[in-house]
RNA sequence: GUGGGGGUCGCCAAGCCUGGUCAAAGGCGCAGGACUUAAGAUCCUGUCCCUUAGUGGGUUCGUGGGUUCAAAUCCCACCCCCCACACCA
């Protein structure tokens, strides 16, 4: 009779929320850890990957929660978006009612699991109690000057009709609905994040426990360079414009200079010019230009000249201007020196329109000619062609080059990031108002922070434009200052700024004088361990850092960096390819949760993959673990009865004590396995457990002391990755309180750290169980095998000496202690079955055969004939000692005692 | 192109940092056996190759070198795969 892991799994949540045994506890007097995962975005229901990511993190805080944590573990949802407005619009319902729904139903899955949270401290983004405070954040950041308004070139996606940040943006697509992205001149709200960029980038280093990647990709994001601003003087107009450069070295090689189509100078630049239609038309091709086209043609530079010419600062050459597709507005100072020699798509830009080329760095060994160039030379050399600086190594020519500019005030050193501010407003409904009113009189104003929150209107239209723009009782509104007719900002923001702080929230959910209170904070934040998808690298991990600068700033909060520690766990994937409706390999973990509990997914889930890396979905290993649980299970109810069926002495022999030395070793390696998340090898270990118990079970010799100090630990060994059949067995053993609210097993390091006297003891009492040898000198299997030949073969021969008939025969083979060697015992049977005496003699004609019974290690050594250094590592972990033994015998295979 | 991560005995996946108990954990698959009228389930055993009753030998951790008494593990070169960013001056 299986057990239903359903069933029970139902059990143990009712009892758990009945008693309430997660909520946080206020004991300040315990060292706390916050546990957190990335919260869900209500648009549906749980998938794979959120179940996984949901798994790590309980199995997680269960654990920390044993080990004595204060531990806070909450759930919450990220419910504003574009979607939920999507949707609400295709089957015309209310946002909110569809987000509503939609979050009954994760939360019900999220129970189903049972993810341990604390149920009272649930958040939504969606709600008046939470947008406030983004408003509120919004209010204080404009304070600080932290949020502005600019009119400019932005990315619009045409599909969701909003704008969107440059982070949103991946592949020149929208990173929603993965439409082109376009360019727009719009104005809008920013926050200037790149205020921060410098402490971003610098405070990636105190992340020691943030995987790599997700540092780097923050770095290349942030993206800074140094290098020198350089002025030029435009010839007929009296106006200087700037360029940016890291190689101030080539200066002496520039022949042209290219601006971005988007710069506005470019008008001026080509006033003048006899084909100022031409180049606006080249403009506009520009602009509307699609990453795709870009990308097909192979990055084709293409440029238009403006007719305008700028004065070298050095030389005083004319250099002819020209707009060009491969100049970007938004880097540098949106021109760049065209230096075709040093750099390759400069080089490329050039060879399309003939400007000439200027050597200025030669390689130390070899000779390059200008006019047999093929590419640009970007290697290190000897300034030529350079004035006063010919003959100096190119880098060491850099700082003289900027000395000198500084000097004549012809430009400056300067570091640029490729950050850039985050633009927050969205023209869309479902998402948090902007608290900004646009009066006659006195312009651009902030709600007043008593007036908040700006609440979101249900009297709006959806179709074409801004939902909010219709609605009757927000756009019209009177001024906070002047009380005069004014209107309300209509743009709603980013959802990422919701996600900015949320983790903030948890800390004190129902505070309605703050958005958090900074007693609390400065006991919870920042969260010790974060957990989710590494498609946030950039996104969400990097706007919750600004965030929590600002609020270090601010001095509500006292640590500088949300996140202590993260792990991103990688995709569930499932016939080679990510789990999707589209592809049809979904396993809904629902279904599979009814069919095989809760248990069984979050084990399989755990032990599948390391949580970093990609979890390959095969149903035949959930089978196998589901076996495994069922088994454990069964197995464990069974002791008492097994217990009773056989009277065992008191007397505690080699293989409990080695029962007990392999439980309490595990209790310690457990320990670190879980703490570093290494679950797979966690589980793993467990089911070698699971294994050595069900063998244990099956002699006649058990200890009921041995069986409960074994099976209590495993219990709590594996409750945090199975914890509703942990729960239940418990039980059924007799214990009253929660085995999840149990401590972490003590280990025993004397029951453990017995080799040495383990050896001692096998040298007096190996014959008694020939079997622990192996498992305590840990000899392999097979030349063990030697010995135990004689030893049943001894037996066996006793056996049959008795008269045994040959199914008796058979079945004392197959079921005593060496049914493992089945098929040789069955052969050597067999052949006794046939003729015994004659089997029996060569074999035991010696005496030689029982002295096996008195083994001593140097017998193993010698009788095994292995010719082996063993070692005792704990009388001689002196290297010097090692060295010698291991110098002395060369190539001399070693076996080295723990 | 730049940056990151990988290639382990059918598949998935440990091990590599800290070189010797590594022919290399564990799961799945497969094979044989026990149990069954039978199938399934369960249990046992095996699963790189050759050989044996036990033993023994050979060849393996992408490829090729190197360091070492000793390399899956350290160093160098090369090949292949994945992922992220991508005209950042």
């Amino acid at each position: 009779m299986e057990p239903d892991f359903y069933k029970i799994a139902k059990k143990w949540q009712k009892e758990w929320e009945k008693e309430d045994i997660f909520k946080t506890r206020e004991d300040k007097t315990h060292k706390k850890f916050y546990c957190l995962e990335m919260f869900p975005y209500p648009s549906g229901y749980l998938h794979m990957g959120h179940v996984r990511n949901y798994t790590i993190g309980d199995a997680y805080a269960r654990y920390k929660r044993m080990k004595g944590f204060n531990v806070l573990y909450p759930m919450g949802y990220d419910s504003f978006g574009l979607p939920a407005e999507n949707a609400a619009i295709k089957n015309s319902v209310n946002p909110k009612e569809w987000t509503e729904k939609n979050i009954e139903g994760i939360k019900k899955q999220e129970k189903e699991m049972g993810f341990s949270y604390d149920w009272s401290r649930e958040i939504a983004t969606h709600k008046e109690e939470y947008y406030r405070w983004n408003q509120w954040f919004f209010l204080q950041f404009w304070k600080k000057g932290l949020a502005y308004q600019k009119e400019g070139f932005v990315n619009w996606c045409p599909s969701c009709r909003t704008v969107l940040a440059n982070e949103q943006v991946v592949n020149g697509k929208c990173w929603r609905c993965g439409s082109d992205v376009e360019k727009k001149n719009l104005k809008q709200w920013y926050l200037k994040i790149t205020d921060y960029a410098e402490r971003l980038l610098k405070d990636l280093d105190s992340l020691d426990d943030w995987p790599e990647p997700v540092k780097i990709m923050q770095k290349n994001w942030i993206g800074k360079s140094e290098g020198t601003k350089i002025k030029f003087r435009i010839k007929g107009i009296d106006k200087e414009i700037e360029t940016f450069t890291t190689r101030a070295d080539t200066i002496y090689g520039i022949t042209y200079l290219v601006i971005a189509p988007e710069h506005p100078l470019t008008t001026e630049l080509i006033q003048d010019s006899d084909k100022e239609e031409e180049a606006r038309r080249f403009i506009n091709e520009c602009m509307n230009e699609s990453y795709e086209s870009r990308i097909a043609e192979n990055k084709k530079k293409r440029g238009f000249f403006t007719g305008s010419y700028a004065i070298h600062p050095l030389t005083q050459e004319e250099i002819p201007i020209f707009i060009a597709n491969y100049v970007l507005f938004e880097y540098g100072t949106g021109i760049v020196m065209g230096v075709p020699a040093h750099d390759q798509r400069d080089f490329m830009f050039a060879k399309e329109y003939n400007l000439p080329i200027r050597l200025v760095i030669k390689p130390v060994s070899s000779e390059i000619n200008e006019e047999d160039m093929s590419e640009a030379y970007l290697g290190s050399g000897i300034l030529v062609n350079s004035g006063p600086f010919n003959g100096l190594k190119n880098e060491e020519a850099i700082p003289k080059i900027q000395d000198y500019l500084e000097k004549e005030g012809l430009g400056k050193r300067a570091t640029t990031y490729k950050l850039r501010d985050w633009l927050i407003s969205r023209q869309r409904y479902w998402g948090t108002p902007i608290p900004m009113i646009y009066c006659k009189k006195c312009g651009v104003v902030p709600e007043k922070e008593e007036n908040l929150p700006v609440v979101l209107p249900e009297d709006v239209e959806f179709g074409s434009g801004n939902p909010l723009a219709t609605s009757k009782t927000f756009v019209h509104t009177k001024c906070p200052y002047c009380g005069g007719d004014a209107i309300r900002e209509t743009d709603t923001m980013d959802t990422f700024f919701d996600s900015s702080w949320y983790f903030l929230r948890y800390i004190s959910p129902k505070n309605r004088e703050a958005p958090f209170e900074k007693k609390e904070a400065d006991y919870w934040f920042p969260v010790d361990q974060y957990i989710g998808g590494i498609e946030h690298a950039v996104l969400h991990l990097l706007y919750s850092r600004f965030f929590t600068k600002v609020l270090y700033d601010m001095g509500l909060v006292s640590s500088e960096e949300p996140f202590k520690r993260l792990l991103t766990q990688g995709m569930v994937v499932k016939d080679g390819a990510k789990m999707s409706k589209s592809l049809g390999n979904v396993v809904d973990p629902q279904e599979f949760n009814v069919k095989y509990g809760p248990d069984t997914l979050r084990f399989f889930i755990l032990f599948a993959a390391s949580p970093e890396n990609e979890l390959d979905w095969k149903n035949r290993e959930t089978e196998g673990n589901y076996k495994f649980l069922v088994r454990l299970y069964s197995r464990i109810l069974e002791t008492k009865k097994i217990l009773k069926n056989q009277k065992a002495g008191k007397e505690i022999n080699l293989y409990d004590k080695y029962m007990l030395s392999i439980i309490n070793r595990a209790i310690s390696e457990l320990d670190e396995l879980f703490n570093g998340f290494r679950f797979n090898l966690a589980i793993t270990k467990i089911m070698k457990l699971g294994e050595e118990l069900f063998n244990y079970l099956k002699r006649n010799d058990i200890k009921e002391d041995v069986i409960d100090e074994y099976v209590v630990a495993l219990l709590k060994l594996i409750s945090p990755i199975t914890p509703h059949i942990a729960e239940e067995l418990w039980h059924q053993l007799g214990h009253d309180s929660f085995i999840s609210l149990e401590n972490w097993p003590e280990s025993d390091s004397k029951k453990i750290d017995a080799t040495a006297e383990f050896l001692i003891e096998l040298n007096e009492k190996i014959s008694e169980d020939i079997m622990t040898i192996r498992k305590l000198v840990k000899i392999p299997a097979k030349r063990i095998k030697l010995i135990l030949a004689e030893d049943w073969k001894y037996e066996l021969y006793n056996f049959i000496k008795k008269g045994a008939k040959e199914k008796d025969i058979k079945s004392f083979v197959m079921n005593s202690e060496f049914k493992r060697y089945g098929k040789e015992a069955l052969f050597i049977a067999e052949e006794f079955m046939k003729n015994p005496q004659k089997i029996s003699e060569p074999i035991f004609n010696k005496d030689e055969e029982l002295e096996s019974y008195t083994l001593s290690i140097d017998y193993i050594k010698k009788d095994l004939k292995l010719d082996l250094d063993i070692i005792l590592k704990k009388n001689s972990t002196d290297e010097t000692e090692k060295v010698k033994q291991r110098k002395a015998n060369p190539g001399k295979p070693a076996i080295i005692f723990e």
